[in-house]
DNA sequence: CGCTCCAACCGCCACT
DNA sequence: GAAGTGGCGGTTGGAG
């Protein structure tokens, strides 16, 4: 089982610590069984949050065997982080571990040098601080989650249940993520280049939402799609349309489409013996190289060797916990659609 | 890998 | 005048 330690610091953001916990200990790998064992850990096994303290059976040792390591933000980023949490998040990222920051965790990160050279996010009113704080590290404010592989960050708590989701999908498929993001009641799982402000319709006004729209487009993937249709359908010009959706969705809708297609094609490969030309042609894509490399920005790696880490990580039931681990560590060792080498989407 | 072509996107602006 | 719409055209980037 992969080994998920959440870290507890003082001044916790509860909601951020929550996430992740709710999220890890709720998703379950193809035989329905609990796929991460979840921890937290605090220095000295208690922190202080807001209201009330937090008091857990795990110290900061924990660290050292984790498998994914969450640092949720805390409510003072003014406030240096003790030496010995500074110190075992280092000494834990020499090994194979992944590292997420939620929120202002991404303070400890930098802190903790973890950043430097890479791209990251954070809350956007913290964001112009982190950069001026960190020159170092290539901060976007304005998206969801940064993935650079082995160290990923997230914008305010809700992106972090995006991040979490995320990494789900990276461990064990679209359609685990999919489960857990039903069990969290997500409407849309983001991806992680959407905007962070996303302007709410209001129920009644003007043109209304785009939802139905969307869920219509997602029935009728497999269908050549251009823009100009989907703004008929929706009885607006293709200049509105586009405006609206950005204000919804958070991105355009090409890239929408490609992510949507893409994550159908990711579900097709884990339930499918279809050759990944059949793969590609039922989800809407002209062609497989079309599928290839589109699949490899959004998933980090190709659809053939998804499919067989997939395989691999699910099928016998000896020796899961390690091929899970391993098996993602090989096969997307820079993984996402902001991982270094990967060619990024947005921005 | 490089080329060509066209859809997609978005700034600008006139119009309701 | 404020707010929203949609057409135009230039640029970009994706598909083949």
């Amino acid at each position: 089982v992969h080994d998920v330690c959440v870290l507890a610091l003082d001044g916790v953001v509860a909601f951020d610590l929550a996430v992740p916990v709710e999220v890890f200990t709720r998703a379950t790998d193809r035989d329905g069984e609990r796929a991460y064992r979840v921890r937290i850990c605090a220095a000295g096994r208690a922190a202080r949050s807001g209201l009330f303290t937090l008091r857990t059976e795990h110290d900061l040792s924990a660290l050292a065997d984790a498998g994914t390591i969450i640092v949720p933000g805390t409510d003072d980023v003014s406030q240096p982080t003790p030496p010995a949490v500074l110190a075992a998040l280092r000494a834990a990222a020499l090994s194979s571990v992944r590292i997420a920051s939620v929120c202002s965790g991404a303070f400890v990160l930098a802190e903790a040098g973890l950043l430097d050279g890479l791209r990251a996010t954070t809350h956007w009113l913290a964001a112009p601080l982190l950069a001026a704080r960190y020159p170092g590290i290539r901060v976007d404010p304005d998206v969801l989650y940064v993935d650079e592989g082995r160290i990923l960050t997230s914008a305010g708590a809700a992106a972090g249940l995006d991040l979490c989701l995320h990494l789900v999908r990276r461990d064990l498929g679209a359609d685990a993520a999919g489960h857990a993001a039903r069990l969290c009641v997500m409407p849309l799982e983001r991806a992680g280049g959407q905007a962070q402000f996303i302007e709410h319709a209001t129920p009644g006004a003007g043109g209304g939402s785009l939802e139905a729209a969307l869920e219509w487009t997602r029935r009728h993937l497999h269908e050549p799609l251009r823009v100009v249709d989907l703004a008929r359908r929706v009885g607006m010009s293709e200049r509105t349309f586009n405006r609206r959706f950005r204000e919804q969705v958070g991105t355009t809708p090409a890239r929408w489409l490609a992510r949507e297609r893409v994550l159908r094609a990711q579900r097709l490969l884990e339930s499918s013996d279809l050759p990944v030309e059949q793969v590609a042609d039922r989800v809407g894509f002209g062609s497989a190289v079309t599928l290839r490399q589109r699949f490899g920005a959004v998933v980090g790696t190709s659809p053939q060797a998804w499919r067989q880490a997939f395989r691999a990580a699910t099928t016998p039931r000896l020796e899961t916990d390690d091929r899970v681990r391993s098996g993602v560590a090989e096969v997307a060792p820079n993984a996402g659609e902001y991982g270094g080498r990967v060619r990024t989407y947005d921005s």
